[in-house]
RNA sequence: GGGCGGGUAGCUCAGUCGGUUAGAGCGCCUCCCUUACAAGGAGGAGGUCAUGGGUUCGAGUCCCGUUCCGCCCA
C-alpha cells in the first residue's frame, strides 16, 4: 500500500515543470504524422493551429493565458483523438512596441536612435530581442502549451521576411500596392504614420471656438464659423456652407480672409455641411481633416500642411512657426481676440483621436505613404465567410466582420520606423523611377543607373502577421509542411483583433495561396477584473497570471479561464475563482488517492462474471451520458459548458456518491471488491482523459500513478486498448449511444439518493449528531425489491442502525414516537425516543402534505389542459407518473398525521 | 447616428434541442477533524430570470416594444 501512497495534497510545484519537460523531451508535442518523415501518410487529415504570435519582447498577461488555455485544449483534444496535430508557435517583432523599448534603453545611456544611426540601432534591437525574446516562450510553456517548439517562428526570421517581400512584390506587380500622398493619421509622439485601426477615439471635454471669417470685399461683414482646433485655421483654404442655407447664400463665390495670415480663400457650397452644427458655416482645412480633405478634392482646393513631424507649426504658419500645436491654439486665439475676430467660446465634448500605442493625440495629415488597395482583397475575404468556407464563432461576429470589410479604406502600410521589414523599393537618383524586387537590386530597372537608394520606411507589423498561417509553414516555398498543414484548422484569438489580424489573414491567405487560411475562427472575450472593470496598472486591479500560477497552480488558472468563459463574451476573473478550481484539482487528486488505494485492496482476479450493483450501473450510465454530452458540446465549441459538466459529474456524482458506496462494496471483498475497484478505475481513467485538455498537469500526474498501481496489481484493470504511454497521448473516450437499461437504473438510484437525503435532512433538523446510528423502519410498498438490494447502502449513507433496521412492503405495526418521512411513496419511520414532539411533528407533516397537495393540484390541472394532447407522449407520461407518486405520498402522509 | 452584447441568488456567472419545482462557485447560517480530500463532508436560507406584450399545450430560453449598463463602427 505504501508503495503508491501519495501526499494528501496535490503538489503542483513539484509536478508541473517535471511533466512539461518530459512531454517536450519525449516529442509528444510534435505532429504524429510528419510530412518530412518517411512514414508520412498524406491521407490523414491534420488539425492545425497557428499561435497568435505574442510580442517578442512582451511579458505574459491574462490575454496570453486565455488563448494558450483555449488553443491547448483544442490541440490536446484532437491529439487524444488520434488526429495528427500541429500547433505552430512563434512571436511577432511588434515594430512600434519593441522599437520603443530599445529607444527607452538608449535614452538611459543618453542616446537617441538618430545619434547612433540605423545600422547600430538595428544591431541593438536584435540584441534586445536575443536577450528578452525567449521570456514569453518560457512563460507560455508554464501554461502547459503543447506546441511544437521545433517549428517556432519569428516574423523577422529569414523565411518570414522572404514571405513578406514576396507578398509585397506580388501586390505591387498586380497594382494592389501604391505610393502617394494621402490623408493619414500621424502620431507625433512616434513620428510615424499609423493605420486607421491604430487610432482610438475618446470623448473629452474641450472648447468650441466661434470666430469671424471677414469678407474680403466688404469690410465689417463676416461669416461666423466654429472650430474645436483653432490652430488649423492656418491651413484653411475655404469656408463651406450648405447649398440650401439661405443665411449664407449671398456669400457664395466670394472671398474671405484667413485670420492673422490674411490669405484670401473662397466661400464654397457643399452638401456635407451640417446646417445645425455650430454656425452652419464650416472652415475647410484639407491638410488636416479627413472630411475637409475629401471636400477639398471635390472642389479642387489647395492643400496646405501647417504641421511638422513633431506636430509643431511649420513655415506655413507664419508668425506661429515653431510653436507646438497646443501652444499655437492658445496663442492664435489670443491674437484673434485682440484683433476682434473672436466671437465666443463654449464648452464642447470633443471626439479626440488618440494613438492606440502612445496615447497622444493623433493628427490627420497629408503624407506620402504606401497603401494597399484593399477593396479587391476585401471582396474575396467577404465571399469566403459568406459562402461558408470560413465560419466565425460566435456567429454574431460575422456581421461585424462584414460591416468592417464592406466599408474598408485603403490600408496605410508604411511606418517611419526602423525595426521591421524594410520596404523593398529602390528609387533612382537619376531617372526617379522605382525598382521593386524580390532580391536587392544593384541598379535601376528603368535606366540602369547604380545611383539608387532604398525606401527608408518599414512595413506595418500587421502586414507580416497577415501572412502568419502560411509564412510559418514555409510559404512562398512549397514545403512539405505547407502542403500538408495548410490550410490550418482553427484560428483562435480575442475578438479585439478581428480586424487587425483575422480579417487581414483571410485577405492575405486568399490572395497569396488561393485558399482560406483556416476554416474556423473562434473568438474569445476579454478578461476583466471581478467586477467587470478593465484591468489596468493605474487602477491596480491587474491579475498577473504568473503569480496566480505560482500560488494556485497552472491547472487551476486554466480551468478557471476555460470554464468561466463563453465564446465571444468577456469574463470577470477573480483569484477566488481560481482558488475554487485549485480545490477542484485537489479533489481530483484525492479521489485518485482513494481509487489507487482501492486497487491495492481489491482481489487481483475475480472468481466469476461481474454482478453489477445499482451504484455500478448508475455511475456507468452517468459516465457514458457525460461522455456523450462532452462530445456534443466540444463539437459546438462549448468548452466552458463541457468543463462544468465534467466538474459536476466528478464532484457531485462520482466523489460524493459513488466513491462513498464503493467503500461499502470494497469492504464486501471478493468479486464485489474486484469489480468495484474496476469500476472506480474505469470512471477515474475516463474522467482524467476528459479533464486532461483543461487541467493537463494534475491529470497526467495522477493518471501515471493510477496506471502504475493498476498495472502492478492486475492487467484486468487496464482499459480496453491497454494503458497508453502517457495521458497526453491517451485515447479520447468514445461516445456510445445508450443501450436501453440506463433510464431504469438512474431512476432507481435517484430513489436511493432521495431517501438518504431525506433522512440526513431530518437528522439535521432534529439535531441528531452526525455519527449517531439511529433506528429506522421503512414501508417500501412496490419499491421493496429495489430497496432490499440497496439496504446496506441506505443504512450506511443515512447512518441507520443495522440491528434495528426494518424494511417491509407494509409495516404490520407503526412505531410510536417516530419522525416520519414520505419519499416518492416510500414511508420512513425514524423512532427517535424523546426527540419527537408530536405537535411539532404534526406541523412539519402538514406543511409537507400541503406542499405535495400543491403539486398534485398543479399536475392535475396540467394534465387536464391541452398539454395532455399536444405535448409529446413521453413528456406527458413523465408528469402522469409524478402525479401517481405524489398521490401515494399524500395518502401516506395523511395517514401518518392521523396516527400521531 | 448604426450595430452588437449583457441585465438570472448578497457577489461573479452557467443555463445553445423550449419540457413544466432555475443551477454552480464564492459569501451567509447549523453541524462534523467519519482512515481519499477541513483546499473537506452533511444539511440549510436565499431568485416574481430588467420590464411590457406576443407565439406556444408549455418561455430564463423564440418574436416585438421599453429601459438600464457595456462594447464596436461612423
Amino acid at each position: 500500500m505504501s508503495e503508491f501512497s501519495l501526499p494528501k495534497t496535490y503538489d503542483f510545484k513539484s509536478t508541473e515543470q517535471r511533466l512539461y519537460e518530459w512531454w517536450e523531451k519525449s516529442g509528444f508535442f510534435r505532429p504524429s504524422n510528419d510530412p518530412n518523415k518517411p512514414d508520412f501518410d498524406p491521407s490523414k487529415k491534420p488539425f492545425v493551429i497557428s499561435i497568435p504570435p505574442p510580442n517578442v519582447t512582451g511579458e505574459l498577461h491574462l490575454g496570453h493565458a486565455m488563448f494558450v488555455a483555449m488553443e491547448d485544449l483544442m490541440i490536446r483534444y484532437h491529439r487524444m483523438k488520434g488526429i495528427p496535430t500541429l500547433w505552430v508557435p512563434g512571436s511577432d517583432h511588434a515594430g512600434i512596441a519593441t522599437q520603443l523599448q530599445v529607444e527607452r534603453a538608449l535614452a538611459k545611456e543618453g542616446l537617441t536612435r538618430e545619434q547612433i544611426g540605423r545600422e547600430e540601432f538595428l544591431k541593438r534591437a536584435w540584441q534586445w530581442k536575443e536577450k528578452y525574446g525567449g521570456i514569453i516562450f518560457q512563460q507560455i510553456r508554464r501554461l502547459g502549451a503543447s506546441c511544437d517548439w521545433e517549428r517556432t517562428r519569428f516574423t523577422l526570421d529569414e523565411g518570414l521576411s522572404k514571405a513578406v517581400r514576396e507578398a509585397f512584390v506580388r501586390l505591387y506587380e498586380k497594382g494592389l500596392i501604391y505610393r502617394g500622398p494621402r490623408m493619414i493619421n500621424w502620431s507625433p509622439g512616434l513620428r510615424t504614420a499609423v493605420s486607421d485601426l491604430e487610432v482610438e477615439y475618446s470623448q473629452e471635454p474641450g472648447t468650441l471656438y466661434y470666430f469671424k471669417y471677414m469678407l474680403a470685399d466688404e469690410p465689417g461683414e463676416y461669416i461666423p464659423v466654429a472650430t474645436v482646433r483653432p490652430e488649423t485655421i492656418l491651413g484653411d483654404t475655404a469656408v463651406a456652407i450648405h447649398p440650401e442655407d439661405e443665411r449664407y447664400q449671398k456669400y457664395l463665390g466670394r472671398k474671405v480672409i484667413v485670420p492673422i495670415l490674411g490669405r484670401q480663400i473662397p466661400v464654397i457650397a457643399d452638401e456635407y455641411v451640417d446646417r445645425e452644427f455650430g454656425t452652419g458655416a464650416l472652415k475647410i482645412t484639407p491638410g488636416h481633416d479627413p472630411n475637409d480633405y475629401r471636400i477639398g478634392q471635390v472642389h479642387g482646393l489647395e492643400v496646405i500642411s501647417v504641421l511638422d513631424e513633431y506636430a509643431r507649426i511649420n513655415q506655413n504658419g507664419g508668425p506661429y512657426a515653431g510653436l507646438d500645436r497646443f501652444e499655437c491654439r492658445k496663442k492664435i486665439w489670443e491674437d484673434m481676440r485682440a484683433a476682434g475676430l473672436a466671437i465666443r467660446e463654449e464648452p464642447y465634448m470633443l471626439n479626440v483621436p488618440r494613438s492606440q500605442r502612445g496615447g497622444e493625440i493623433v493628427e490627420p495629415m497629408v503624407s506620402t505613404q504606401w497603401f494597399v488597395r484593399i477593396k479587391p482583397l476585401a471582396e474575396a475575404a467577404l465571399a469566403a465567410v459568406r459562402d461558408g468556407r470560413i465560419r466565425i464563432i460566435p456567429d454574431r461576429f460575422t456581421k461585424v466582420y462584414y460591416n468592417w470589410l464592406e466599408n474598408i479604406q485603403d490600408w496605410c502600410i508604411s511606418r517611419q520606423l526602423w525595426w521591421g521589414h524594410r520596404i523593398p523599393v529602390w528609387y533612382c537618383n537619376d531617372c526617379g523611377e522605382m525598382t521593386v524586387m524580390r532580391t536587392d537590386p544593384t541598379h535601376c530597372q528603368n535606366c540602369g543607373s547604380q545611383a539608387i537608394h532604398q525606401d527608408e520606411d518599414v512595413l506595418d507589423t500587421w502586414f507580416s502577421s497577415g501572412l502568419w498561417p502560411f509564412s510559418t509553414l514555409g510559404w512562398p516555398e512549397e514545403t512539405p509542411d505547407l502542403r500538408y498543414f495548410y490550410p490550418t484548422s482553427v484560428l483562435e484569438t480575442g475578438y479585439d483583433i478581428l480586424f487587425f489580424w483575422v480579417a487581414r489573414m483571410i485577405m492575405a491567405g486568399l490572395e497569396f495561396t488561393g485558399q482560406v487560411p483556416f476554416h474556423t475562427v473562434y473568438l474569445h472575450g476579454l478578461i476583466r477584473d471581478e467586477h467587470g472593470q478593465k484591468m489596468s496598472k493605474t487602477k491596480g486591479n491587474v491579475i498577473d497570471p504568473l503569480e496566480v500560477m505560482n500560488e494556485l497552480g497552472t491547472d487551476a488558472l486554466r480551468f478557471t479561464l476555460l470554464v468561466g468563459s463563453t465564446p465571444g463574451n468577456d469574463m470577470n476573473l477573480s483569484v477566488k475563482k481560481v482558488e475554487a478550481n485549485r480545490n477542484f484539482a485537489n479533489k481530483i487528486w484525492n479521489a485518485g488517492r482513494f481509487v489507487i488505494g482501492a486497487i491495492e485492496q481489491a482481489p487481483q482476479e475475480p472468481q466469476s462474471e461481474p454482478q453489477w450493483t445499482l451504484a455500478d450501473s448508475w455511475i456507468w450510465a452517468r459516465l457514458q451520458s457525460l461522455v456523450r454530452d462532452v462530445e456534443r458540446l466540444f463539437g459546438n465549441y462549448q468548452y466552458g459548458e463541457a468543463g462544468r459538466q465534467i466538474y459536476e459529474f466528478f464532484w457531485s456524482e462520482f466523489a460524493d456518491w459513488y466513491v462513498e458506496i464503493a467503500k461499502l462494496q470494497l469492504a464486501e471483498g471478493g468479486d464485489r471488491a474486484h469489480y468495484t475497484a474496476y469500476t472506480l478505475v474505469r470512471v477515474l481513467d475516463t474522467c482524467l482523459r476528459l479533464l486532461h485538455p483543461y487541467t493537463p498537469y494534475v491529470t497526467e500526474e495522477l493518471w501515471g500513478h493510477l496506471k502504475r498501481a493498476a498495472q502492478s496489481r492486475s492487467n484486468r484493470f487496464a482499459p480496453k486498448h491497454g494503458w497508453e504511454e502517457a495521458l497526453i497521448l491517451a485515447r479520447w473516450p468514445e461516445a456510445n449511444p445508450p443501450e436501453g437499461w440506463e433510464e431504469q437504473k438512474m431512476t432507481e438510484f435517484a430513489l436511493v439518493q432521495d431517501i438518504v437525503r431525506a433522512v440526513r435532512n431530518l437528522r439535521a433538523e432534529k439535531k441528531v449528531s452526525p455519527g449517531k446510528k439511529i433506528p429506522a423502519l421503512i414501508a417500501a410498498g412496490n419499491k421493496l425489491d429495489v430497496l432490499k438490494a440497496q439496504q446496506k447502502t441506505i443504512q450506511a449513507l443515512a447512518h441507520l442502525d443495522a440491528n434495528t433496521f426494518q424494511l417491509e412492503e407494509v409495516l404490520s405495526e407503526k412505531p410510536q414516537e417516530a419522525a416520519t418521512l414520505v419519499v416518492a411513496g416510500v414511508e420512513i419511520y425514524l423512532p427517535l425516543a424523546g426527540m419527537v414532539d408530536t405537535t411539532a411533528e404534526r406541523v412539519r407533516l402538514e406543511k409537507e402534505l400541503e406542499e405535495i397537495r400543491g403539486q398534485i393540484a398543479r399536475l392535475e390541472q396540467l394534465l387536464n389542459s391541452p398539454f395532455a394532447q399536444k405535448a409529446p407522449p413521453a413528456v406527458v407520461e413523465k408528469e402522469r407518473e409524478k402525479l401517481v407518486t405524489y398521490r401515494q405520498s399524500a395518502e401516506r402522509l395523511d395517514n401518518q398525521i392521523k396516527n400521531l
